[in-house]
DNA sequence: TAGATTGTTAATCGATTAACAATC
DNA sequence: TAGATTGTTAATCGATTAACAATC
């Protein structure tokens, strides 16, 4: 085994690391699985899965290694291990409690989002600075002052906040659950944070997602014209080439 | 130069790609620059971005020459310039016009971006399958009804299309799109899309997202355990090795 | 001049893809 | 048995990082 896929606990013991598009690949997968499972079937090979997802059957199988489920040459896997398996390697049998901050409409709809729950995460309450929205449910949840949160973060042992809120009040936020122990935010402010080593920060700018689309679609438009009977707008897409 | 980052266009010219990762910096670059500009300065080095974004100087200057802008040995790049240089590279001064179809909690979170047009993106009229929504007007835009789209999207030349349904519609909404001549389907509906090849999909699934948030987190826990004062959760973690 | 920074090439690293033996 | 599929190792590919000459 290569040696960056291992880390030492405190405890010496080993945490093996999974690359972060492996990760992201698992939910797709548990998500066909229960598809699948609808669909009659009892067993489930690579090959199914690539097919739907349009991935290498070979990525999948290196994917699945990780999880730890073994499977039998020319039968597969048993769907109903593999699914258990996928949950519990995620973590979704451990829900997290999560703080919320900035109730605006990304606000509204992630603490509309039910099926958090089934992958671990429960936004239990939300914050706001602005007072008319504070006392309002929100989805079945209380909003409150923003700065009740540190004291009922470390209260709650709160692990896990989720920033909505403009960019400029984003940093604000972000030292408020440092203050209240959080240890994993996720941000969906298109800045930056800074904030100590031992918080991670995930970031969900959609302005830079938003480059990559444009991208891939003006590379496409040049590649793949447009059907006729489209007038070109082939001279307003910039060419990306120097 | 490597022939992977090259793509013949139709016309026989060459087409460099850029690496996504690269791409996705870029509007951090471009932020940050604005920011050095409010801060009265002219001139920027890799050196400055790389500090305040907390990435390899290196790096930067890798992903900047993709943008094709000098800069000086010992002074850096002319602020003014690299602005402009990074806004042509990503195309933000041709605008896209786009639909959005989901008139939900996200799609509104959408539509009220204002920033999404300096981006290159506008949003120009949403559509809607329930008829208590269509109508209404939601961050100043039009709510129509969704069977209006693929001959509006054919008429007014319509390439990006933006899906903020539930899981369930979310096939059928692309089909529209893809009958209206949608090139580029950004995705918020956590499935997968079947399309033509033509047809470009970016998928935003958060639920994917989440699973990145949550093992970064079980990592940093296992690592670092939390401060005193907290009762250990640590039992609760899954712990990802086998 | 000295030294910071660019531009560019080479080395490293990590993830994907290919190859293939084992096996049901 | 034959052949599909797993498990695993090796090859490839692409992105990051390091090295270093050029230069202002």
């Amino acid at each position: 085994m290569n040696l960056r896929t291992q880390l030492k606990r405190p405890d010496g013991t080993i945490l093996k690391i999974v690359p972060e598009p492996t990760l992201k690949r698992l939910p797709l997968y548990h998500r066909f699985l229960k598809e699948w499972e609808l669909a009659g079937h009892k067993t489930v090979s690579c090959t199914d899965i690539g097919r739907d997802l349009d991935l290498d059957p070979t990525q999948v199988r290196k994917d699945l290694e990780s999880v730890g489920v073994a499977g039998r040459p020319r039968v597969g896997y048993i769907l109903a291990q593999l699914t258990d398996g996928l949950e519990k390697f995620l973590g979704w049998n451990n829900i997290n409690d999560a703080f919320l901050v900035g109730a605006g409409s990304m606000g509204s709809a992630l603490l509309g989002y039910r099926k958090f729950e089934q992958c671990g995460l429960k936004i239990v309450t939300a914050f706001d600075q602005d007072p008319a929205k504070i006392g309002a449910k929100i989805h079945g949840k209380h909003v409150l002052p923003l700065a009740k949160l540190p004291g009922l973060a470390r209260r709650m042992q709160i692990l896990i906040g989720i920033i909505t809120v403009p960019a400029e009040a984003a940093q604000a936020v972000a030292d408020l659950m440092v203050e209240g122990g959080i240890r994993a935010i996720w941000n969906f402010a298109p800045i930056r944070l800074h904030t100590p080593e031992r918080v991670i920060v995930h970031n969900e700018d959609l302005y830079c997602s938003l480059a990559g689309l444009s991208q891939k679609l003006s590379t496409t438009l040049q590649t793949t014209p447009q059907e006729s009977g489209f007038k070109s707008k082939a001279t307003t897409i910039p060419s990306h080439s120097n």
